[in-house]
DNA sequence: CTCCGATTCGTACTTAGTACGAGACGCTAC
DNA sequence: GTAGCGTCTCGTACTAAGTACGAATCGGAG
């Protein structure tokens, strides 16, 4: 059952942690699922790591490390936009880690150095101190919320509405909500209506309104 | 011990639990804890709600209940605006509570009603429904993911930069985030700084940017 | 081969959610 | 008042999960 017994260490312990929240979810990683992930008894884990929010912390860094890390010195606008869409691309495809971004309050390294890079493509863009700070709290209040919003939409695309819970049809279909379901049915559930593409529209107001900020 | 025994209901349970959250943390919540602060034993209150779940997604909704809802009809701008503030109020007030709303895909009836209110708001102030698409996700995103932020800022004042855990000081001062430490050094930590100002400074140009788009 | 630090694991305690069914309460009809 | 019956409360106990503590094991250096 075992292969040629290959050493655990603290990447491993982390690389398995972050397969199981992404094909499991988040509830599913326990210390005794990832020992046995990595054919190891559960107290094994310890050695590498000092508890189980050192590996959440670290499962939230690696991440981090799949974002597009923009260039300083290149034009600060596109860095950001590229940056910005990656990181909804990211969050997209690790939503388990939406929730777990905020609780964590000691970054790792990745994520540093993210947010370095993010704050010196503006800085070179021409942005004063205070321009910086500015657009870094807005751009990235607007990406990670967002983010938020796409892994919580109740419905997300045509097909899905019908998911939403029965309790809350029934007092839409009671007048209750009139404009929810005023947009409900003539808009979101319109074909070719996507989400996605009002992340477009957020990014470039608020990038256009730097911009102009920035002149 | 006890008084003169009331009757325990679903309001008196999310009450308790919501206090809880507020006071000790959203960790301290537990069916126990709850019990004891309600004067029962655990299982007592599983007559009024279904589990623990039940009671994140009762918590989160009294906290949307104490968002001021905004009044379809009147001028949107300050309506929004006025909203837009209340709920960074709110969240800041209930911190635990932002990791929730995410998490918690049932949403409840405050819930409800405020994102009608808000959709309301923007459609009577003459926004198509496509741009009241594009402006509620982007106020919301920008709205909640500050909040999120705010939340898990490492220093959040002139005084507190010194909590950072000192692995993250050392690597700063090695020069491995030159623009963090400019930043930190030359602004944050300048007398006077106060992160909400970003707040204001985010909304303004998305509002000016959608009164714009509305035009 | 022996010794030693580096790893791994066995055992067991603790906290927390909650299933199940019995018991207590209090109101209503006789 | 009292029997009867929903409504509500609780006693018991099982399960899952994090992890403390110290013993057992491993693999390379001398």
């Amino acid at each position: 059952m075992a292969g040629p017994r290959v050493r655990l260490s603290r990447e491993r312990v982390l690389r398995a942690a972050l397969e199981i929240a992404d094909t499991h979810g988040l509830s599913s990683l326990t210390i005794r699922s990832l020992a046995e992930a990595l054919g190891v008894k559960p107290m094994s884990v310890y050695y590498h790591v000092a508890n189980k929010e050192e590996i959440l912390d670290g499962i939230v860094d690696l991440v981090f490390s799949e974002l597009y890390v923009p260039t300083v010195g290149a034009d600060w606008e596109s860095e950001i936009r590229r940056r910005a869409h990656s990181a909804r691309q990211v969050l997209k495809a690790h939503p388990w880690a939406i929730p777990l971004l905020e609780s964590r309050t000691t970054p790792g390294e990745a994520t540093l150095r993210h947010h370095d890079a993010v704050l010196g493509t503006l800085r070179a863009g021409g942005f004063s101190r205070e321009l910086t700070a500015h657009a870094y709290a807005l751009i990235d209040a607007f990406v990670y919320g967002f983010a938020v919003q796409e892994a919580s939409l109740p419905f997300e695309g045509p097909d899905s509405v019908g998911e939403v819970a029965e309790p809350i049809m029934a007092l839409m279909a009671e007048g209750a909500y009139p404009h929810m379901v005023d947009m409900a049915e003539s808009y979101y559930t319109q074909p070719g209506y996507d989400f996605a593409d009002e992340f477009e529209f957020g990014l470039t107001l608020i990038l256009d309104g730097l911009a102009k900020a920035a002149r």
